[in-house]
DNA sequence: TTGTACGCGTTATCAT
DNA sequence: ATGATAACGCGTACAA
């Protein structure tokens, strides 16, 4: 009765995808004259296999230009073979350079990629959960989502990987990777205050993201070893058009600085504008400086001087980071720290561009 | 018999999964006492369930932090909730724009989205086909496979949308969307020849995609038009690299022209700069004009002149012409095509910057 | 309204 | 070396 049952369920999967669709492996047995758990064994170069099966089978897979069906191998092994990258816009050129590293990576170790944008959506939380039932390990990068979404993701077993996100008590057994701008900040800080600049303004909301805040440190720490006075950091939003509105109200203001230390290059890229409309010259009137070195930085005029982010790395490292956990058995957690780097262009006031490593 | 085997069968199940691991649809029907059926239909939010039975329910997947497995779903319904996009690069600023508006028009109808970069590996064509396995539609962007990988992907009943791919007899019959560069491409180089320079180059390999030859087409066409001797383009890459060596060449050779309309912005920028490093005033010695019109043209210095691409409205059309299919079951293949239009800013001569539409 | 049991297409274990 | 079949976790006819 038992035997009956049986025979007669896979009768009928293997006639019905007979007919329409796909084949499955139900029918490459049929044509080949094998059992399916040879097909398998064939499909998957692993197990020993007499040569002449073998290339029956083959043949019979070339006939019937079979494939076989990711999802139900998925079931049956308990992963998936993909990861995914959650980032909060794809926008801004940071972030797909990060991703373009993501994916080279993995792509090489035969994982596919699932992205996902929160573009500060309310539901973003239920989409990275859902996401992570897609996935054996996942990038999480910024403030996408709140510690508790993460704790719980990784409680169902998926790998994580912070990105560009401060550690914190909940999430300190979590993998993570970063830059340390702290050295290259300094160094930063440092030169535009070498060029004689005592009257330096940082755009940019410290309070907005770690990295901001970093930056801001970096900016107060310089002026403190100095003992130079402190202007209070001009609020601004990552956005080019923000930097540029803040800026065309800092530089018709009374108090106009001599240098503007911008949290970003985009702000950067927007008080070069506002300056330029308002007829004041970069640099030799505002010396301005941006941080992360954009693709663009090297082209505005004058080239930007800025703090080089390796961002394609990062991607890099990342996948690295999951590929240990998923293939190695991982358990320990890594906390990766990347340097970034000081590149000294001519919007600073400097004539000769130079690179300086961190 | 046959009610002992199954109910042994699926005992197993529930009794591996209560132990490790994430709860399954049989621990939470357990917990709530009800079958799965019953989990299944207050899961899905479908059927009607009793109220005080949904609560029970509802309440053991809350206790249980139950999460349906998404690929024992995909088994069950045949289908992925999931679409894939295929890219031969993201370094270039216009795929990772024409991904973001894929990805957010995507997650907008709650379907996931795999990504594939194919940096022209030589297992290009492998890594698609298993991507097609994993989705149930797929946008394929230029070149990155041939013809007979998408026949294949197709033949499988994937959805497939072709994006800036020339049409051909093998994919007639397939979804495909591009933008139109006839109209905006005459006028961009009618707009150069009106500007009085009867000496232009062309800067770009028409024969490397078919929008470089559409581009090298417009550049032949006013020049017929008008009856002017026409310069042989002048082969390069499509990389800013490429273009600055290739432009050093060409403005230090013995037939400089008096303007260069380049295939894409990249080669713009590098003709910019290598006519910077020698010494030449764009625009006042040398015009210069791009393509595509990407996120930096308008900072550069001068301001570039240049074509846009609606490029994320063509990853928002293919993810929408994507949804038509599987959503709302349309059968007959559509071939959109999106328009450009001109962007007037400085680096063709002019002062004030202007749009033209398309 | 709720429950039973089959089917989805693989992999893997255990006989043979 | 090969075959039979349990198991993966869900959706859903069909029955009750």
């Amino acid at each position: 009765v038992v035997k009956a049952l049986t025979s007669r369920r896979r009768a009928t999967a293997a006639a019905r995808h007979g007919r329409s669709g796909t084949p499955t492996i139900y029918e490459v047995a049929k044509h080949a004259g094998v059992s399916i758990a040879t097909v398998s064994r064939v499909q998957r170069r692993a197990e020993a296999v007499a040569e002449p099966t073998r290339r029956r089978v083959e043949q019979a897979i070339a006939e019937l230009a079979y494939r076989p069906s990711m999802v139900a191998r998925s079931l049956a092994q308990g992963r998936h073979d993909a990861i995914g990258i959650v980032f909060p816009d794809l926008s801004g050129p940071w972030y797909s350079a990060v991703i373009l590293g993501y994916e080279e990576a993995s792509a090489a170790e035969g994982r596919s990629v699932l992205i996902l944008g929160t573009h500060g959506r309310q539901n973003a939380d239920a989409q990275v959960v859902d996401l992570a039932a897609r996935v054996d390990g996942l990038v999480i990068m910024g403030q996408t989502v709140d510690d508790a979404v993460v704790a719980d993701i990784v409680r169902r077993g998926i790998a994580v990987v912070l990105l560009a996100r401060p550690a914190n008590e909940h999430t300190k057994d979590v993998d993570s990777i970063r830059t340390d701008g702290r050295s290259s900040g300094s160094a930063l800080v440092s030169h535009v205050l070498d060029h004689g600049h005592h009257d330096v303004a940082f755009v940019g909301d410290p309070g907005a993201s770690p990295d901001a805040s970093e930056r801001w440190s970096a900016f107060k720490r310089e002026h403190a070893r100095r003992g130079l006075r402190l202007r209070p950091a001009v609020p601004s939003g990552y956005r080019e058009a923000d930097g540029r509105r803040v800026a065309f109200a800092l530089l018709r203001g009374p108090d106009r600085p001599a240098a503007v230390v911008a949290a970003n290059d985009e702000i950067a890229m927007g008080v070069i504008a506002a300056a330029r409309a308002t007829g004041i010259d970069v640099p030799r009137e505002l010396a301005v400086t941006g941080w992360d070195d954009i693709p663009v930085a090297e082209h505005l005029t004058p080239p930007l001087t800025t703090v080089r982010q390796p961002m394609q790395e990062l991607g890099r490292r990342a996948a690295a980071l999951l590929h240990e956990r998923l293939s190695e058995n991982r358990t320990a957690p890594r906390h990766e720290v990347l340097p970034t780097e000081l590149v000294v262009r001519a919007s600073c006031g400097c004539q000769s561009p130079t690179v300086e490593g961190d």
